[in-house]
DNA sequence: AAATGTGAAGTTGTTCACAGCT
DNA sequence: AGCTGTGAACAACTTCACATTT
């Protein structure tokens, strides 16, 4: 459970925003950049993007700047990112069938293998490639394809109930949607998408 | 731009947690509610929760906890939820039609009043009952409607030149999907909402 | 007795200022 | 000269300990 050198929180967070930043500059064919630049283009200071970039050592060229690929690659390792990690979707209701469909997550290193649904037969208007399986099937899957993360799109009211199945199953990080709180043992880690709350937290920021 | 008294962004981010809990206590009949009791529903501490409260004044009774009906209309007040907020939303592909065709934002205080795409004549699977209009539109719907606050679901290449047009337009609090980091002034508020970025931070903290 | 409210202590995260490479 | 790397100062946030109220 303990890091090779400890990581501060929001800096594992910037450190993606950074690769994403960095894959943007190297499919441009540009090869070095400046705290300055690379800074400016994540949306954050220059200082604390050397700061953050200290974790994983030192790299730059004083100088010069920073080696684009040498960077996104050591990022996108210590981040765990250079493996296709395989993840499944529990809920294919709209939310997920759109999760489902989207493509964008492949070029990022996950890929949906699976969803789950308490109805299989359900009629879905959008063609899906992946595979929807009844969830007495879920245990068994998760075991057999060694599946650690699992985005959950189920309803409130379903969610805490099949958090425990996923739990149960073997999975310990989980990507949920449903706006409640699980209650989860510690090992486990879930990360909250509330677009409710996101809203909410935007609407007070503009209050004049 | 200030507000009466400055509350940390964390704890308004807390806030609008307390509040879902609240309003789920509210529906089961329960009148009262401990710090203790709420901070453990939130996945908070309880000296937390109390702290983040005093941000508000000060309405607990020593000995007996919070009125939940009062706690929950003094939260909304201050989040500036109690007045329903006219939202639009731009770029309805897969992700787009499925937020439209979410129920759960008008419970909680927001409403997708009409959504805006280059192709207005795109097939759609989903029956959705939202207009959508040319991008054209945009800006004098905007004005006429007073609308503050847009949801950003297009593709990472139009993303900074749509968000150019909203900002033009009047909106000045952005929900971006797009997985980019988006220039805009500084009186401008935006929330990212970043899924192949949670899916990486979580496969980071669930290396052993 | 039970629970809130809060100053003070502690922790974590950010920014500065500048030394040190190339 | 230009740009990185980093200890030290600073700021934000969290937790503690306990006084206070019902």
């Amino acid at each position: 459970m303990k890091k090779q050198t400890e990581i501060p929180r929001k800096a594992i967070y910037r450190l993606s925003v950074y690769l994403r930043c960095l894959q943007r500059l190297k499919s441009n064919g540009i090869r070095t950049v400046s705290s300055d630049a690379l800074a400016k283009a994540a949306g954050v200071k220059p200082t604390q993007l050397r700061k953050d970039l200290t974790y994983l050592g030192q790299f730059g060229t004083r100088g010069l700047g920073y080696d684009v690929e040498l960077l996104a690659t050591t990022i996108a390792d210590r981040l765990g990112a250079n493996s296709l990690q395989p993840v499944i979707l529990v809920g294919v209701g709209s939310l997920g069938t759109a999760l489902l469909a989207y493509r964008g997550f492949e070029r990022e290193g996950f890929e949906i293998i699976a969803a789950f649904d308490a109805d299989t037969k359900r009629k879905r208007t959008r063609q899906i490639s992946q595979p929807i399986y009844p969830m007495e099937k879920l245990r068994s899957f998760v075991r057999e394809n060694g599946v650690k993360m699992a985005v959950l799109t189920v309803p409130a009211t379903a969610a805490q109930e099949v958090t425990n199945h996923l739990v149960d199953a073997g999975v310990y990080g989980i990507l949920n949607f449903a706006p409640l709180v699980l209650q989860v043992p510690e090992e486990v880690v879930v990360n909250n998408v509330n677009l409710a709350i996101e809203l909410e937290n935007l609407s007070y920021f503009i209050q004049d």
